[in-house]
DNA sequence: CTCTGATACTTACATTGTAAACTTATAGTG
DNA sequence: CACTATAAGTTTACAATGTAAGTATCAGAG
């Protein structure tokens, strides 16, 4: 009874921690910002809250749980798309702004695609952007293929350009431009390419989406 | 010594398991599209070619060089774009016959996405496409670009119907029905595209692919 | 025969998620 | 006021994982 008295020895005012799902979740966000996501334990989440791993399970169920928070945290700072304004200019909007975060928390693309379940924050922006394609004539039909289109190319392009900035980022310059030089041979079009190409991850990406809605655009009137 | 002697019960013939690592990758791949890659351990993978763990070391680095190899082992078989046809063609092909691939192993999209190594067969893959699209005379700079949508295409509209679908797959027909119905208090427009949109993959591939490749198409006679 | 290298096994350890039981502190009730 | 239920946090424990380190077997070369 002493004993377990003694073992108490920590902060008898701190026990109120004062969590909140909010905040778990905001501090796995930055966890993750800071030293992705692969690393980002229950412990080591604990730990920076000041706090046991096992009491987080009183705000989340699992971490099943926290990692769809977290996707819906972030997908919950997307631009929504505003109503009636011409379509074509507010989905391009919304989905560089959705680029824009996705690209500014790299492990979110990955947790967004690679679980089935969607979250409210992100059932609302698909709503809203349903919404905006239907009120421009777009069929039931093309509003579902638009969507998928839409969302293929940012969460596709992303992933892409995300992966190659972690993958640039291990090597340095020096490096890159001697593995260059030795792919002339094998890959000559790689090599070229990788030589005579500019690179601006946001350019690309408005690049191939303007390419889309273009083709939306034609689709629907064409189709109607 | 007698103890270290007796405790070798098992197969004094089957210490040559003949493996390779070829042998090693294919097994885990088919045990990857048998249950999941997330439940893909050394160990199993171990006991289904019939030796230790540890073993398994011998022909593979670590398990990331194993996730890399299974990752380039899925990319090998893609088709490769055809020299000398039409360009939209052939790129259509390949990329309707990538797809496949990937729908068939629904694990390789979110390895080749989530890691930064490119393999061999992903380099000759890639560098096939460019040489398709430089010899169709478009400029580094669009093929460059023209690579990223299409591949942006192929990965993140996979990966979005292989969430559906996973999605989907845990739940009765029942249950889905009655969930779109509740959302259609909240989130209306997405019921209703639910309810009125047709749903098969490889058409909607095909749509936006098209999409893509009729924008490239008119981007290149624009541009030059 | 001995030596050597390849192949496989054994043991051991650190890290992970989380179940179960415990301890308080606090709020609400009589 | 005492008493008790609840919420918040801790402790301990366990199974699964990747893999480092060391060991044993055996084929072929000398």
């Amino acid at each position: 009874m002493a004993e377990k008295l003694s073992r108490r020895k920590r902060k008898d005012a701190t026990l109120s921690a004062n969590l909140s799902r909010e905040l778990v979740l905001r501090t796995a966000v930055s966890l993750a910002d800071l030293s992705g996501i692969e690393s980002l334990s229950m412990r080591k989440l604990g730990e920076t809250l000041g706090v046991e791993a096992m009491s987080l399970y009183h705000y989340i169920a699992n971490k099943n749980d926290l990692l769809d928070g977290m996707a819906d945290f972030v997908v919950g700072k997307f631009e929504l798309p505003s109503e009636g304004s011409d379509w074509k200019e507010t989905l391009r909007q919304s989905a560089l702004s959705a680029h824009a975060v996705l690209w500014s928390h790299p492990w979110a693309c990955h947790l967004n695609v690679s679980r089935p379940t969607v979250g409210s924050a992100a059932l609302r922006y698909i709503d809203s952007v349903m919404g905006i394609l239907r009120n421009a004539n777009f069929s039931t039909q093309l509003t579902h293929d638009a969507l998928h289109a839409i969302f293929g190319h940012i969460y596709g392009f992303t992933l892409q350009e995300l992966g190659i900035r972690s993958g640039l980022e291990s090597l340095d310059p020096e490096t890159v431009s001697i593995r260059i030089r030795q792919m002339s041979i094998e890959y000559p079009y790689i090599a070229e390419v990788a030589l005579g190409a500019k690179h601006d991850h946001e350019i690309e990406f408005a690049f191939v989406l303007d390419l889309i809605l273009e083709g939306l655009a034609r689709a629907t009137s064409n189709g109607s």
